[in-house]
DNA sequence: TTGTACGCGTTATCAG
DNA sequence: CTGATAACGCGTACAA
């Protein structure tokens, strides 16, 4: 009625322009801060707008421009760290997110399933440009999301490794500075016998930090055998079933370092009731430090500090770099980045007691 | 050249079209199924679709057709839980998901950051047409969302009860069920001085509680006084904090309930320090069980069960109903839905032995 | 400074 | 059963 459709709800452009006598033209060029618009129409438009609730279709936007103004971050559900996992990525958000804003962008999170593929699943955000760019985490070594990309030459970061693709921007945590500072931090505690406890699946950065630590040892002339090499669930459980299996061990290791630290938590839970502590009676270094994760754990863990709103600030900065470039022609050479993690020494590591009462078998220390 | 533009990646329907020398009408009928083509003709079109690496362009479609196929699932930043937070959420994503996929719809998740406002941020994702509907999470006592998505007639599913709005679709966790279990499980080991952890700020839930354990008790005329209420942050940190309170009082409770699990951890952490074990110094009730929670606490924490994941197929559904309806310009009653939890009882509550060593001030039993 | 008109990629209508 | 064509809402050349 009145040319306006039976249950239409909200307003387009056009209907702004027609209440304002003007064209739309005028609307879209005032709305988007384009020069060629006087003061006096600019500021009427932009008071209508605002009075009659009016914002652009994104679809016709993107249609229109090419481009969606969105960034898509995609995560994996059942390759998920199960504990620390969520305020992990929740935290990368808000520094992914506070980037982008600069740039007029948003974030969105698409969240792959457990049942569903993850090639099929990015290619799908990608064909139907849904997004500008994105951000793919949980890297397996073999990552054909990645080979998809590269090929299809969409703008995007990896975060975490793979073997998968090469000159492509990625960011990952820095695994052989954690095992260089966890390796000689026990070393120099007289420790010979580490353990390494990895995780399972097919998440590349298991291998990753079990190849850091096995380098790190081998600098100071000590093999990494298989028996001291844990494949665990990352999760309460996985770290409860390791504790049972180093008290089961006819030869058990001295020190053990963790990649994960929800691990942590089974663990200690199981070395208390076998009245084991850790620090005295092994030596754990756990991994990255958030507020989920072993604060509160005691004896307290000895990990790794990392600021995770910084580093989704550098993702967040290097996509909207990356789109930029792209949007003006230009192309950017990928970047790489490590990212710091300090060490936080805990009691768990603490100052080893050689007499104490030890149910696992100690080696002697150098 | 040749007609392709320069830069152009990806194929459209007018390609794949040319392609097959058909028209795009064939091509749009083929791919969505209509019955009005060929089988041979579909076949062809199918294949060379495949082949070509064909998908439409989302934007063009949710354009033309007036609905994007997405839900959209909000969550708050400063509002989350802090712990259990993140896999609380990625376990109910999956289940709305699975519902959504079987109406051929997608799920995208929106992350408000810590400085942004939710219910401008809401406001964007309806008015850009980003989302057919929208599920909003963490609701307020006073939610201004709630009465925006009224009002806009948009459909939307409320995590959570508000005070705002009214006929309006919502689901929440059965915390009177949780109340009543909790309290009735104290009273009947004769605890009467019982403390309520709620969790401060702005989110409605622990409001709920607070009231729901105020009139569980009420029914045992027992009186919820001031001095047992205690507000704190949803964190190991606040649980932490909490310990500290409760062993400064002067008159402490015998039995302590908690609206969140996180805070457990530091609890225990506190009490631990202290000499106090839970279930024998002072019975504990948690508040939901998850993996991430306190399955590995010691004494084992008692707490409620509830599947996340049909929570969020439950969402899910309606969600998917609530479009449906719409679409064929009808209109669905609102559904409210409580979400049933189980009492699973453990070592923290167990047996009161009243002859034990308390360093808490007893009450006596009744 | 403003209006007009085209096209982004798609689906739907209507002839054939 | 298929082809041509008109929208959907927007941004932007180009003309005025």
């Amino acid at each position: 009625m009145l040319g306006r459709r039976e249950g239409k709800v909200g307003v387009n452009i056009h209907d702004l322009a027609r209440h304002l006598n003007v064209s739309i033209g005028t609307v879209s060029r005032a709305l988007n801060g384009r020069a060629d618009v006087s003061d006096e129409t600019r500021r009427r438009v932009v008071a209508a707008a605002k009075r009659l609730g009016y914002s652009p279709n994104q679809s016709g936007r993107s249609l229109r421009s090419g481009a969606t103004g969105m960034v898509g971050f995609m995560i994996i559900a059942n390759r998920a760290r199960a504990s620390s996992g969520e305020a992990f990525f929740m935290t990368v958000f808000d520094g992914v997110q506070s980037k982008l804003a600069k740039s007029g962008m948003d974030l969105v999170i698409y969240y792959c399933g457990a049942e569903q593929n993850p090639e099929t699943f990015a290619k799908r955000i990608v064909e139907r440009k849904l997004v500008d760019g994105l951000i793919i985490s949980q890297t397996t070594r073999i990552d054909r999301r990645i080979d998809y990309l590269i090929q299809r030459k969409f703008p995007f970061i990896a975060f975490g490794r793979s073997a998968s693709g090469g000159a492509h921007s990625w960011l990952d945590l820095d695994f052989e500075g954690v095992a260089e500072q966890a390796i000689d931090l026990l070393c120099r505690q007289g420790h010979r016998r580490i353990a390494v406890a990895t995780c399972e699946g097919d998440v590349n950065f298991g291998h990753v930090y079990l190849e850091a630590c096995r380098a790190a040892l081998a600098r100071r002339g000590i093999e990494l055998t298989d028996d001291l090499i844990h494949a665990v669930a990352m999760s309460q459980a996985g770290g409860y079933r390791l504790g049972e299996s180093l008290l089961a061990s006819r030869k058990p290791p001295t020190a053990l370092v963790l990649v994960e630290n929800s691990i942590a938590i089974g663990l200690y839970s199981k070395l208390r009731e076998a009245g084991v502590t850790p620090g005295r009676d092994l030596a754990v270094v756990g991994f990255d430090q958030t507020p989920t994760s072993s604060l509160f754990l005691s004896p307290s863990l000895t990990q790794f500090r990392l600021s995770l709103t910084e580093l989704g600030a550098w993702l967040g900065g290097h996509m909207a770099a990356l789109i930029e470039a792209r949007r003006a022609g230009a192309t950017m050479p990928p970047a790489r980045k490590i990212w710091p993690m300090e060490i936080v020494l805990g009691e768990s590591t603490g100052p080893r007691i050689a007499r104490a009462p030890d149910p696992l078998l100690a080696e002697p220390s150098v």
